[in-house]
DNA sequence: TTGTATGCGTTATCAC
DNA sequence: GTGATAACGCATACAA
């Protein structure tokens, strides 16, 4: 492994100067520093990250924290984070696991994005107290070092509520989330809100955990005990996918955008692979991620920060049935 | 941010027994070590990673670099390095874009895992120089420190022809990849061998990149010189879905399953959406990717490896429909 | 068993 | 303008 003592040998000079000339520094003279340089490049050197790093306190490296790697969902989310940090001469890293944790108190990152519920508040707190900036999507945490940038949940559930509502449902079917998921509290909360204010619904929460195996098992069950026309809310677009499936291959004769009407959250790809072509709730994950990013650079500049929301809109659609 | 220094002071000891006690080396008494311990624990201790690598010249995190993030298709995959590498002590992060190359020179990865056309064959064979160890899964590079880990892209090319021509199909389309493409090239030269061997066969050659797009594209030109009777082989599945929803979207009458049979390759998620099933090509990217993280391993451990490869399978479905 | 001393490759502060 | 030299935090050969 070539390192600058190579180089200052190879060139004639102190390591000192070769240091300033591969930075740029204006002290040396544009002769030595070209030549500096050219032997640099000859000799194919590379600088260490690690021993920058242990000098200068920092590797310019932001760590994304997922849950898992699956799914079409984080595509867009990571896209605009990625954007924002290689524009600021930041790079990206996206880890996933209990192991890979160590990467933030070991300080091999300078800053992290978390949607990860295996984290604790706690550990978040702890690594906070460390001095680490943190960006926390999927909680609300406070501490000067964490920024939040969280979707806004209960606009979104208010949408779809209503959206149901108002196009004459009054038996309706609530799919919820997994309890760990701040997302899907949020979202139950502005349902639950709903209900209370509307005590002439015949309303029915159904199970669900995000995943569409609980969608099929929860449109499997709106079939057996069918009464008529309903309108469903299904938390999160995976499961409203699921309660599709279940729907259109069964023989009961029921038909999603008939006498069902349904509803997810999230506008993923899916959503429009699906006759009629899934209602939903939107927002930009690119915009997202994006924001992430500069809440984080900004924290890591030393700035003040307030805590971000990001807007969601309803995609309306063929799969809710207009019945006034 | 605490040290061992620190601890050694608060210890009375010198930092070296606090690097022996820490690191369990059995030189020191249970007692010293115990009492450091606890006082580590009690500091909240966590050692600095860039100091490690700097002394041990190794990181224990292993690189995986995507062409992107967007896609379903990589959630397997990953989760097969990742499980493998855990389980050896191993981290990995997932990297995409040309900035977060340096992670590799500059020696904060120990080895990397590339699925990226956005690296030149020059460009890894440069690294591989270096004594970085990588595994490709994406195109055939020979030197030592490079280990293959490729698709079997040829069988899977003709079990897909194969399948079209055994169940009497004459009229035949092929959509092309991206010849920045590795699988794709690889496929294709497959076809073309089959269509050697069949003069018999009427077969035409589409464009194609990969991505949905391209398939709708293919799709409407098939539909505007509809001749009769066909089989579709398009070179991945986001083609097929692609090509399927053009045909299903169109109002010639012409169905997937009947008058137009369709095979894709992957076997993403997605072919289980569209009715009927899309057939195409399966393997387990949850095992591509555990195999890559194992050859890597044992690469970094100096053992010798050999090329692997991925076997692949033909999943029949209706979309093909049997014309003899 | 514990301590001393050195070096990993870099940056940065001082002299000269 | 250039060159010694001292850190950064850790691991380890060797001395005590």
């Amino acid at each position: 492994m070539v390192s600058i003592k190579d180089i200052a040998r190879k060139a004639g000079v102190s390591i000192s100067t070769v240091s300033y000339a591969l930075n740029g520094n204006p002290k040396v003279t544009p002769e030595t520093s070209a030549r500096i340089r050219a032997i640099a490049k000859e000799m194919n050197y590379i600088p260490n990250g690690a021993a920058r790093q242990l000098k200068k306190r920092e590797s310019r490296i932001i760590g994304a924290f997922l849950t898992d790697f699956t799914g079409a969902f984080y595509g867009d989310l990571l896209q605009g984070m990625k954007e924002v940090l290689n524009r600021k001469g930041y790079d990206l890293i996206v880890c996933s696991g209990l192991q890979s944790h160590r990467l933030l108190p070991e300080r091999m990152i300078d800053g992290a994005i978390i949607l990860d519920s295996a984290f604790s508040d706690e550990e978040l707190l702890d690594y906070a107290d460390r001095g680490h900036r943190l960006v926390v999507l999927d909680r609300e945490l406070n501490h000067p070092a964490v920024n939040q940038v969280l979707l806004d949940n209960k606009a979104g559930a208010n949408l779809a509520m209503d959206y149901l509502i108002e196009t004459g449902h009054r038996r309706l079917y609530i799919v919820a989330g997994p309890s760990d998921s701040f997302d899907a509290r949020q979202r139950m909360g502005a349902v639950r809100q709903t209900l209370d204010r509307h005590p002439e619904l015949e309303a029915t929460v159904l199970e669900g955990d995000f995943n569409q195996g609980s969608g099929e098992a929860a449109g499997r069950l709106i079939l057996e005990q069918w009464q008529g026309p309903a309108g469903v809310f299904c938390l999160n677009d995976e499961m409203a996918i699921g309660l599709f499936n279940a729907v259109s291959a069964s023989d009961s004769g029921i038909r999603v955008g008939e006498e069902l009407s349904l509803v997810g959250f999230d506008n993923i790809a899916l959503t429009r692979y699906i006759q009629p072509r899934l209602a939903t709730i939107e927002y930009s994950k690119y915009r997202w991620g994006a924001m992430a990013s500069e809440q984080l650079l900004r924290m890591i500049a030393g700035e003040e920060v307030e805590h971000e929301r990001i807007y969601v809109s309803l995609v309306e659609s063929g799969s809710v049935k207009d019945r006034r």
